[in-house]
DNA sequence: AATTAGCACTCTGTAGACTTGAGTGCTAAG
DNA sequence: CTTAGCACTCAAGTCTACAGAGTGCTAATT
C-alpha cells in the first residue's frame, strides 16, 4: 500500500523520460487527494493526506509539498485556508500515472458480460438497453452513439403498398437497418404495378452503395415509371437520414446526483438534449486520441465542470460509433472507465458478429 | 376586469348547480391567489389580492375571505403570518372553473400548425420532434406516447438475406410501421430458398393481424421449411414487442427550471426514465376522463409535487396514444393546455392522414 | 538539506441576538 | 357585512462572537 519511502530530488530534476514527471512522494500526495476528494467533494487538508497515505512524515511536510504542487498547477484551493482541491491537470495527471487499468474491474465486466449474454432482440433496442447499463453501473449519465450507415451496402429495397394510393418505400442496409418513408403516389396504382416498381429498384439497388440512390433508373412502362418518379425523392432523402447517427442517452436523472447546484444540472441536461453537440464532443475526444476529457480538455464550457469518458465501438476492427459516461471532474475514474470499456468491447463484438446471434 | 360587485350569501348557500360552488368573490379572489403564486411563486399576501382583482373592498375583508377559503382546503399557508399558497384543490377549481380554455391559445396553435405544416420524413421523427416541440412551447417537460399496434394489420412480410446464413425478417404494418429482427439460420441457405420462404410468409399473413403471426405455415420443400421453423420464433417475438408502445420525452432539462430542489428534480426525472411508469401514468389519467391531474389526484406519490396534462391522440377517431406535460403544480395551466391540446389535435390529424402525405 | 514543531494568521461555518417587514387574526366600531 | 386598528407571529437579514480547520512561515533539529 504505502510507497516506499524513496528520498529523490524534490521538484522536476529527475531523469524520467516524461518532462512532466512528479517524485514519488509528490504523486502520492496528489493520488491521496484526488482520491479523496472524489470520495468526499470536501477540499483535502495536509493532516488528511498523511493519514490517508501512510507516509511517515508531518503535516508540516506534506504542506510545503501540497504548495509545490499548487504551484505547478495540480493543485488548488477554494480559498486561503482550506484544503486543496484537484485541477484539472492533477484529474489528468491521476488517470495517465496513478490508475490501474484493470484494477477491480472484474465485478464491473462480469456484469456486463452477464448482461451481453442475456440480451436479445433488435440491434436498437440493445443499444439503449446497453447505454441503460452502463449508467446504472456507474451511476453517471451515459451517452451511446450508434454507427453510422456510411460505407454499408444496400441488401434490399422494397416497397410495399399500404393503400391504393401510398406505398412504404424500404432500403434494408447489410448491417441489417432498416430505412423508410411514407410515399405518396397521387392516384390510385395497381399492386402489379408497385410490385413491378419494387422488383426494379431492388435489382437495380441491391448490393449498391447508400449514396446511388440518388440516381433512378428507368422503366419501359410509363406505369411504373411514374411510381419511380414518385419514388425517387424520398429515396434520395432516406440515403441522407441514414447518415446521422442515432444516440441514446441513459441515466440523466444520474446527473442530479453528481452535481448539487441546480444550476449545473440545467446547463448539461440541455448539452445532452442537443444530439449534434454530444456526437461531435464524442468524435471530438475520440479523435484527439484519449479516451478521458476532463473539465476543459474538450472544448465545451458548458461542460467545464464535467469529464467525459468515450470508448470506441467498432465492427470488424473498423470504428463505428461510441459509448460515453458523463459525470462530475471528480467521479471515480477507474470504476467508470473500466465499465466503459467492457461496454465497448462487448458491444462492438455483438456489432461484428451481427447476423451470427444464437438463440438460446 | 373587476367582478361585478355582487352582495351574495356568503359561504355554499348558493342554488348552485354543483355542490362546490364558491360566491363570484371567493373564485376571484381564488384565481387572483393562483394566479399570482404561478408567476411569483411566492405566497400571495391579502392586499396583493386586493391589487390584483380590483375588488373594491380592503385587506382585511379579503383576509377574512382567504380565511374561509384555507378553511374549506383552497388554501394554505406554509406557516404562520405568511400569505396563502394554492392547495391541489385550489389549482383544481382554477383549472376547472376559472380558466377559459381557448382564451389565449392564437399564438400557441399557430406556431404548432407552422411546424406541422412544415415538419416532414418517418412518423418517430415526427413524434420525437413534436414532444421537442410542446417542451420548447411550454418550457415543460412533455411526453408522447406512441400509439401501439394492437388492431393494425400486415402489410407484408419479408425476409432479406443479410449474408449467407442470415436473415433480416421484416413486418410492414399497415400504418407504416416497420418491426424487425435479424435471424440466423444455422447453416448457409440459398438465395431462392429464402425467396421461397420469403414469398410463402408474406402470402400466408399478409392482410392478417399480427397476432395471427404465432401460427407457422408448412411447405412441402424441406429447405423451405428449415427457413420457417427459423423464423418463426423471432417473429412471434416481433408481435409481442410491437404491442409495447414508444415514448418520447421532450425537454427534460426544463424540469430544472421548473423545480428550485434539486432531489424533486431528480426524482422526477428518474420517474421519466421509467417509460412503463410513464406510459401508465398517462394512460390511468386519461382513463380518468381527466385532462390534468394535479398534485396527489394522480396515485404517483414521487409526483407529488407535480402536475400532469394529458390531451389524446386519435385515430380516425379511435384512442391511440397520448401526449403529456410535465410541470409543478404550479404551472401554467392555460398555456400549456392550450398547446397540448393543439399537439395532440395536430398529431391525430396528421396520424390519421397516414399515406396522404404531400410532397411540397 | 530536508524535516518538523510551533505559532500567527485566515477563512468558513455556526449560533445567538436583534431588527425589519410582510402578513395574519381578532375586535370593536361604522 | 365591512373595515380600521392593533397585537402578534414568523422568516429573513444583519451583526457579533467564536470555534475549527487549515495554511504559511520561521527557527530549531537531525
Amino acid at each position: 500500500m504505502s510507497a516506499k519511502r524513496t528520498k529523490d530530488s524534490a521538484s522536476s530534476g529527475s531523469a524520467g523520460e516524461q518532462p512532466t514527471e512528479l517524485s514519488d512522494r509528490r504523486s502520492s500526495i496528489l493520488e491521496a487527494v484526488v482520491s479523496e476528494y472524489i470520495q468526499s467533494a470536501q477540499p483535502v487538508g495536509s493532516s488528511h493526506v498523511v493519514a490517508a497515505t501512510g507516509l511517515n512524515v508531518s503535516p508540516a511536510t506534506i504542506r510545503s509539498e501540497m504548495a509545490q504542487l499548487e504551484h505547478e498547477g495540480y493543485l488548488t484551493q477554494p480559498h486561503t485556508s482550506a484544503g486543496r482541491v484537484p485541477t484539472d491537470k492533477g484529474y489528468r495527471f491521476f488517470v495517465d500515472h496513478l490508475t490501474t487499468p484493470q484494477a477491480n474491474a472484474a465485478p464491473q465486466v462480469k456484469k456486463v458480460r452477464n448482461f451481453f449474454d442475456h440480451i436479445h432482440g433488435e440491434m436498437e433496442h440493445v443499444l439503449e438497453e446497453s447505454s441503460n447499463l452502463l449508467a446504472n453501473l456507474t451511476s453517471y449519465a451515459s451517452v451511446v452513439v450508434a454507427p453510422g450507415h456510411t460505407t454499408t451496402e444496400i441488401a434490399s429495397v422494397q416497397l410495399v403498398a399500404l393503400s391504393a394510393t401510398s406505398v412504404l418505400a424500404l432500403v434494408v442496409l447489410s448491417d441489417g437497418t432498416v430505412e423508410k418513408s411514407t410515399v405518396d403516389l397521387g392516384s390510385a396504382v395497381d399492386a402489379g404495378i408497385v410490385a413491378d416498381a419494387s422488383n426494379l429498384l431492388n435489382a437495380t439497388y441491391k448490393g449498391a452503395q447508400l449514396q446511388s440512390l440518388n440516381a433512378a433508373p428507368t422503366s419501359p412502362s410509363a406505369e411504373v415509371h411514374q411510381v419511380l418518379l414518385a419514388v425517387k425523392g424520398p429515396l434520395s432523402l432516406l440515403s441522407k437520414d441514414a447518415g446521422e447517427s442515432q444516440v441514446f442517452v441513459g441515466g440523466p436523472s444520474k446527473l442530479a446526483d453528481a452535481f448539487d447546484a441546480v444550476e449545473t444540472v440545467r446547463s448539461v441536461l440541455s448539452i445532452l438534449e442537443q444530439q449534434l453537440v454530444v456526437v461531435s464532443l464524442l468524435r471530438d475526444v475520440l479523435s484527439s486520441g484519449l479516451s478521458v476529457a476532463i473539465g476543459h480538455e474538450h472544448g465545451y464550457e458548458p461542460l467545464a465542470s464535467c469529464a467525459v469518458i468515450v470508448a470506441p465501438l467498432e465492427i470488424d476492427g473498423k470504428p463505428a460509433g461510441a459509448v460515453g459516461l458523463l459525470g462530475p471532474t471528480r467521479m471515480h475514474y477507474p470504476a467508470a472507465m473500466a465499465a466503459a470499456n467492457a461496454v465497448g468491447q462487448e458491444l462492438s463484438e455483438r456489432l461484428s458478429t451481427l447476423g451470427h446471434e444464437v438463440d438460446h
